[in-house]
DNA sequence: AGTGCGGCCTGTCCGC
DNA sequence: TGCGGACAGGCCGCAC
């Protein structure tokens, strides 16, 4: 299908998430035996000390903030972003590479973290200081399960805020976790068209909004969760979540919510956005 | 302050 | 059939 290409390995927050719950189960508790970093150039230089920095050090947990990993060891955190491309699996130590299997983190009884990230627009970032406060988390808005986005947030910060309503929706500082395609799919299910200017939406629509976004991504990572991959092998399985997708890359299909019509496509704020123009207002 | 755009990358798709 | 070019996509940093 036409501008589909991608959308399964995209990690928005339920992937990343997913990823997360996938992991953790192998590695927190181990300690870092070695690092082989094959490939430094992500979108910021990987740490040329990353196997110094990291040998010997106890990982404690794995969290999440946004669509940030924070892998919280002994000393420090390691914070990793996956872009647009980036996947982690557990592997062996010594497995033989594939492409793009830039960097190996190895661990106790043989586990072996790999991170994967064909376009490189992933990070990997060490930070000795309170990871929450690093320069990349600390502008950041709050989660969309986070008691602080309301209603009343969305509508007090929108009050001065001409872009689309889907812009706004997007934009990290006033919620995280929103990628794309979750933007136009919440939208839909809230009734409320991408283009409308994010200050002359309603009161009671917002709150539609945020049940809408968590309803969303809850759902997508629940879904990830029923069909999870297995991380411990070399491929994830394409597109857990594409069957869920109501509106992305349904261009000119009818729309499943009212029954008729036809989806629309349009560059909204620079990127691709569906919507049903018969319920979305 | 809010807004919009350039740049980073490569796999995929389209047109010739 | 093969090849080149356009494009997508998150998100930072910059210019207005």
């Amino acid at each position: 299908m036409a501008g589909f290409g991608g959308v399964a390995d995209m990690p928005e927050l339920p992937e990343v998430e997913t990823t997360r719950r996938g992991v953790a189960p192998h590695l927190e508790g181990r300690c870092v035996t070695g690092a082989v970093v094959r490939e430094r150039r992500l979108r910021q230089p990987v740490p040329v000390d990353l196997a110094q920095i990291l040998l010997g050090q106890r990982l404690l947990q794995v969290a999440r903030r946004a669509k940030y990993l924070l892998f919280e060891f002994s000393q420090g955190t390691l914070l990793v972003h996956l872009g647009m491309s980036g996947s982690l699996r557990i592997t062996t130590p010594g497995t033989p590479p594939k492409p793009h299997d830039h960097i190996d983190l190895e661990f106790d009884d043989k586990v072996c973290l790999r991170l994967r990230d064909p376009r490189r627009f992933g990070l990997m970032l060490w930070t000795s200081e309170d990871p929450l406060r690093h320069r990349l988390l600390a502008g950041l808005g709050p989660e969309p399960w986070d008691q602080r986005f309301s209603a009343e947030y969305l509508a007090e910060l929108a009050s001065a805020r001409r872009v689309p309503v889907k812009n706004f929706l997007m934009d990290g500082a006033v919620v995280v976790g929103v990628g794309n395609i979750y933007a136009s799919e919440s939208l839909h299910r809230a009734g409320i068209h991408p283009a409308r200017p994010a200050r002359r939406i309603a009161l009671l629509r917002y709150a539609g909004l945020v049940v809408a976004v968590r309803e969303i991504l809850e759902s997508a990572i629940g879904f990830g969760g029923t069909t999870l991959r297995d991380f411990t092998h070399n491929d994830g399985q394409p597109g857990y979540f594409r069957n869920e997708l109501q509106v992305y890359g349904r261009a000119g299909a009818p729309c499943l919510r009212c029954g008729t019509g036809a989806i629309s496509q349009r560059v909204i704020g620079q990127r691709a956005s569906y919507f049903c123009p018969r319920c979305q207002r």
